[in-house]
DNA sequence: TTCCCATATGCGCATACGAGAATAAAGGAG
DNA sequence: CTCCTTTATTCTCGTATGCGCATATGGGAA
């Protein structure tokens, strides 16, 4: 129960529920997704680390990125997730940031 | 979006999710939900209020009671409140408020 | 009117939260 | 080692939040 609240409270930051939809997509470093959001640094790493804490996320050191990745996804957290990407087009920031998302995936393949 | 993070918000408290769960299975009035839960008036009173800001439930006087219902309610809030209440057995104080609930049910129609 | 019950609200308090700026730490390249 | 890039962390700040207590409000009954 107390995880319910605590759930719903990571996910009641714009920030953070952002990333997470990020991360359920793609596994990303913090310049990605800061680059993609247009949230400042701090910002982005002080908010994966608190996912971090919540034990949600993993991190990935491989040269000098730190790539973060959502850990085996709480049900409910899917569930909403999925509602979320699936609906996209009524969350305007949702639908852009997915869309630099895949934009930047094909610089990556190119 | 920011009604995205402001309803994750809302079921951030756990006064509040209790209550949204408890009106989305009846219509209820202040001093049952006080009843049902163990919290204190005021904070019913307030939340519910929040609520009524948000335009997420309406009120009707009914001669000393106030009975409170959830309005045409948004897609994802009932994704989850079904969900929960799927699930209540993962959430203890869910399932108390819910055995509560319908044992009053029962003594108001006996 | 007066009393009682149910509900709403105002006040003060303690705490949690998120932000930006600055700086530290860690790794790679030259 | 030095420089540069990426990421983490510290600090301080303003604000938001939730609470309890006390009190106001409003309706029904006597």
């Amino acid at each position: 129960m107390t995880n319910l609240a605590t759930l719903y409270k990571l996910l009641s930051d714009e920030t953070r529920l952002r990333i997470l939809v990020l991360l359920y997509l793609d596994q990303l470093c913090v310049c990605q997704i800061s680059g993609i959001t247009g949230a400042p640094q701090p910002r982005i790493s002080k908010n994966l680390a608190k996912l971090r804490d919540m034990n949600l996320v993993d991190d990935l050191r491989q040269e000098k990125y730190v790539f973060y990745h959502l850990k085996a996804v709480d049900e409910i957290l899917k569930v909403n997730l999925e509602y979320i990407i699936e609906h996209k087009d009524l969350y305007p920031i949702i639908s852009s940031d997915i869309e630099k998302l895949t934009t930047k995936n094909i610089y990556k393949e190119s």
